[in-house]
DNA sequence: ATCGAAAAGTGGTCAGACCACTACTGTTTA
DNA sequence: TAAACAGTAGTGGTCTGACCACTTTTCGAT
């Protein structure tokens, strides 16, 4: 049974035996797993054993317990890969401004994927954003953002993002104002007619703005 | 002491309570974790407990263990949380290609970026690649492509990047063929001249081509 | 002062015992 | 007959105590 030779963790191990055991075994997405009690019995190891593993694969997301059920392999949509990065990455010293330059590479990468794709460029959302704008004279700032990435139908960078948001200092939790209004138009309306160029050129005076605001705001502070 | 009101997943508040006193005490890098035993004794917990919560942080490579030593917060330069979420993740269906659309995203960002910011383009880097090619006929695939990340000066991206790229089924691992490195000199020479969108089209055409080398490959097998 | 053996400390693992919760099963009841 | 109920088996959650293997420290003999 022993295929791997145990190394000094056999709690590693034991997340090796369970990788081989659902590939062996067909077991997908929303399956059940063997009960630890089993688990411990087949691969010869303790229970707590099993458990430290499990444990180690529930953190990441990749399993998913409850209790008096059992223990089920886990959707991708909750695996905890983004949320594990940032237990880790976000708070080193410099990190602000790459939070920020990423933040904007995947906008960025959004509204182009948006532009080049006919099909994303019709999608009746942008008609609404700009009626909401012109209606109602504000719309929440992340929403325009959020619409956008979600377009690209990429839920990693979608994770990704929403990550790097919740870590930017980007005041995307308010309402724009009547300043803003009009590059915002011009951004989604530009995205609409595939102007990649000038897209992009209202994305950033637009971040631009927010993002004076904001300094303004902190030095009241 | 409890902060946070515990959850049905205590394990995962010993996570954050470890955190938290990660941050508190100023324990960095290499430095000594309190052992199991005290941990168990300060947080009002069984030894098990804490236990299942070091073994998932060991697993994600952010600390690391010596038996008759103690438990370290490790240098996350142990990404072997990739090879566990890769196997994983990779079953999904949708995930692979969201992984590579956004390693492209980060890889053209890195190019545009490089492109547009004369003292990166004059990195003497380029210049070394350019000549390894020539004179040695052959590069790690790479190796380029984490220059320009690493060009671009954003730990971030670069850290997502070299995730994405184990996640990837891209060869990147092998060392470039006759063939494209045509195109790889014309990447790097437009990306010199500053030619954004011939830089961006030599690296399509790269991509498309050591990609298609890998469906060949995986057809023989 | 040096060396070496004993002791203390630490992570690694196991077994067994409860607890809380869920799902199933069989009986009772309307 | 069908619905409601209670009991039971199964499952994850946690704790305790006991070893083991290994490293560091301590301290006594030389």
């Amino acid at each position: 049974m022993q295929t791997t030779k145990p190394s000094s963790k056999m709690f590693l191990d034991i997340v090796e035996e369970l990788k081989l055991m659902i590939n062996a075994e067909g077991i997908t997405v929303g399956d059940k797993l063997p009960s630890e009690r089993v688990l411990a019995e087949r691969l010869q190891v303790g229970r707590s054993t099993i458990r430290e593993a499990l444990r180690s694969l529930e953190l990441l997301g990749l399993i998913e317990t409850r209790r008096g059920e059992g223990t089920f392999l886990a959707d991708f949509k909750k695996h905890q890969l983004v949320e594990v990065l940032s237990t880790f990455i976000m708070q080193q010293p410099n990190s602000a401004v790459d939070v920020k330059k990423t933040r904007v590479i995947h906008e960025k990468a959004a509204i182009e994927e948006i532009c080049n794709d006919p099909v994303k460029r019709e999608l009746p959302v942008w008609q609404s954003l700009i009626m909401i704008i012109n209606d109602e004279g504000t719309v929440l700032r992340e929403d325009i953002m959020r619409e956008m990435i979600i377009a690209t139908d990429n839920r990693l960078s979608l994770k990704i993002w929403f990550l790097l948001k919740q870590y930017s200092r980007v005041p995307y939790g308010e309402m724009t104002n009547e300043n803003e209004n009009g590059m915002l138009i011009a951004l989604l309306e530009n995205m609409i007619s595939g102007h990649v160029v000038e897209a992009i050129v209202s994305y950033d005076r637009w971040i631009e703005v927010i993002e004076g605001e904001m300094n303004d705001d902190s030095r009241v502070v």
